[in-house]
Formats: C-alpha cells, sequence, structure tokens
DNA sequence: ATGCTTTACGGTTCCCGTAATAATT
DNA sequence: AATTATTACGGGAACCGTAAAGCAT
C-alpha cells in the first residue's frame, strides 16, 4: 500500500508535514532576536542547528525568508508573511499548553480536612458535594484524627497536613479567618473554589 | 557548554519543542475524523504511527486526551482544549502556507509585451520602471520583433505570445482594449498591477 | 469472525552538536 | 581580532511501516 501522497510537480495540495515546530521556532527566534546566534541562545541549541533549521524550512517552503546581503539576516517579504502567522500559531498553540497544564493542577490538587466532631457531620457532607458539583476532580478528603483537640488541630494546619480546619477557639468558629489563611499560604486553589466552599459552610 | 534546560522537576517552563506537528495532526485528524484508522488514511500514514503519535503527545503533555472505553476514542476535556486551540494553530500555519504559496507564484509571472518602434521608446520606459517599483519581482520583458506589422503583432497576442501590445490600429491607440483583454483572458497578474501600467502609459 | 487499537521490532530519516570554513566589521 | 553565518560529518533520537497481539462488536 501506498502511504505517500507523492505529486508528480511539485505543487503538493497543502502536505501536512511542512512547517515543523522546530523550524517555526527557529524562525520565529531570528526574525524577533538578534540573529542565527541570538536565536540559538534563546532556544538552547547550537548555531548550525539553527541554520540547519531554517535552511530546512526554506528549502520545503521553496522561497528564501531573509535577505542574506552582508552577512546579517533581515526578513524579506515572505518572512514578513510567514512571521505573523507563525506567531499567531504559536501563541495558539502556548495558550493550549496553559491551559492544559492550569485544568491538569487543578486536577490533581487535593484539598484535605479536618475539624472538631461536633461540626463535621452536620456542616461538612452539603459543603463537599457542592464543592464536588463544581471541581470534580478535586480530592477531597478527611485527614487526621477527628478527636484531637483544637490546639493541635491548628497546629497541625499551620504545619500543612491539613489545607482546611474547621475547629473553635475560644468557644467560637473561626474557621472564615483559617480558611482565608490556607488560601494565601497553603494551596494553590482558586480563590473561586475556597469562596463557594465557605459559603457552603457558612 | 549545556545546550539542554534540564529540569529536576517537572515543571518545564514552556518548552518549546513539545506539541509536535505530525503529533497535532494526528490529534485532529482522530478528533474530527473517525478514529485512528480514519485519521490514519487521512493522513496517509499507518495505523501505528498515528497511535505512537498521539501516545508521545498525551506522554509529554503528562494527560490523556482521549476517554478509552470501549475501544473507541472520544475526546475528553484535555482533548477539547487542545482541540480548539490546535486548529486555530493549524489554521493559522496553513494560511501562512497559502499566502507565501500565492506571492511565489505571482512572483514567478512574467509579462511580455510588444509594441510599434515609434512607441516603445517614449512609453516604456517610464511604465516599467513605475512597475517593477511596486512589483520588483514580476519579470516584464519585451518579446517578439519590434519591427513586425501590426496585425501579425496582434494575431501574436492573440495566440499568447504577449501579454502587452502597444501599437496602431487605424492610426489610433486602442491599447486600453488590448490591456484588458490581457488581464481577463491571459494572465493572472491582478487588476491593480495592469492599472498602474496602464495609468503610467496614459 | 471482523474491525479497531495497541505493542514489538527493524530500518530509515531527521535533528543536533562539534569542528572547521567563509565572510564581514 | 572578533563576531556572524554556513558547511562537513558523526552519533543519537524520532518517526514510520510490517507484523503480531488484545479486545470489543
Amino acid at each position: 500500500m501506498k502511504y505517500r501522497k507523492s505529486n508528480a510537480n511539485n505543487t503538493c495540495d497543502y502536505e501536512g508535514t511542512l512547517l515543523k515546530i522546530n523550524q517555526i521556532n527557529a524562525f520565529i527566534a531570528i526574525a524577533e532576536g538578534n540573529g542565527v546566534a541570538g536565536a540559538a541562545q534563546k532556544l538552547y541549541v547550537s548555531q548550525p542547528a539553527i541554520t540547519k533549521s531554517i535552511s530546512n524550512l526554506e528549502s520545503e517552503l521553496g522561497v528564501a525568508l531573509f535577505d542574506r546581503s552582508k552577512h546579517r539576516l533581515k526578513l524579506n517579504k515572505y518572512g514578513e508573511i510567514l512571521l505573523r502567522r507563525a506567531k499567531a500559531a504559536k501563541a495558539e498553540l502556548k495558550g493550549a499548553l496553559e491551559e492544559i497544564t492550569l485544568m491538569k493542577d487543578r486536577s490533581q490538587q487535593s484539598i484535605k480536612f479536618n475539624g472538631s466532631p461536633a461540626l463535621i457531620p452536620r456542616l461538612i457532607p452539603k459543603a463537599i458535594n457542592l464543592f464536588k458539583l463544581n471541581h470534580p476532580d478535586v480530592h477531597v478528603e478527611l485527614a487526621g484524627l477527628l478527636d484531637d483537640n483544637p490546639a493541635n488541630k491548628i497546629q497541625a494546619l499551620i504545619k500543612g497536613e491539613y489545607d482546611l480546619l474547621i475547629t473553635v477557639i475560644d468557644e467560637k468558629v473561626v474557621f472564615r479567618n483559617l480558611c482565608h489563611f490556607s488560601i494565601i499560604n497553603k494551596i494553590g486553589v482558586t480563590h473561586d473554589s475556597i469562596f463557594r466552599l465557605q459559603q457552603s459552610i457558612s
């Protein structure tokens, strides 16, 4: 079976393997930065690698992308065209990467909590259900001993064993402040997430 | 000298070599078409090649892009994210390719012209200079014999030996109509280009 | 049994880095 | 002399195709 779409003439009707990612990176780096040397430095590769990449790119495109007068690369009109599009494409890919990474990180997070035995059964189940409804991938777990004394639990929270603690100090519920502490210093969950949890607890 | 940006932990601060073009193509083809088999057919590669490509992609991304229940690949939430962006990026690259190809084709065009010996020296030089200023890549050349009789030249123009003919019929310059003929039927140069030429001749 | 996906394996190609060359300031 | 871009060349990684195995319908 023939896999390669071999065209007799050179007018390939859009060969999908063109414009490889390293070529695009090299091209943008040269165009934006300071020539081959700067591009090599920016991309952490050697200068010949850059030269080869854009050489291949130009060869596959069938046009030169740079003016090579005086040992200095300067974009020509083809390069100008490509630069616009390539930057847009790269931004798109970078955005995809960031979005996925963000979602992945959020999914891998877990929230450990603890609280007074008297408060847990009444407040937590509804809160967890509501929270998981909006954040199905955040792992919520009860950590540590329920019947420890409040002082120890606060110490454990400060040490990072929990992310969230619902307990009593001086006979008054202060989870609000503790939650805030957790948000800022302990876990990277968005404020929005915790806010929902707070609301459902209140 | 160290070229590779090796990070001990896995939190690469945007590794530019991710999302290779074949991986993106395979991914889009699977997502849009009918699974691995359809993608392989669409991209003219074997099925294992597709599997490997998206396997690598998922591995490098650190997340699965598809649900693999029941031997059928279905986009998951990560895949949804990537699909949007990847399609946009690919469209951008495809656009770049088309723009460049178009400009390249145009640049490779040439305009052959002829005209009466009496008219050529006075009208042409300025016209050519002005034209080449705006279209430096269009090859302009004088073709055929200058001192042939006008009737023969008109026949040659109709046969396509020239793209542009400036001559006299019934003692009156009619280049305007002939130019129009050329624009529509003979050469693919934009109206704009020819219009400038006409103007400079007038 | 048929169809689709995945693994195993061998070969080819592509890419990169070192070293050397050419040309410009 | 110093900087910049390009070639030559050898090693290693990536990609692909054939063949075979898993799993579902």
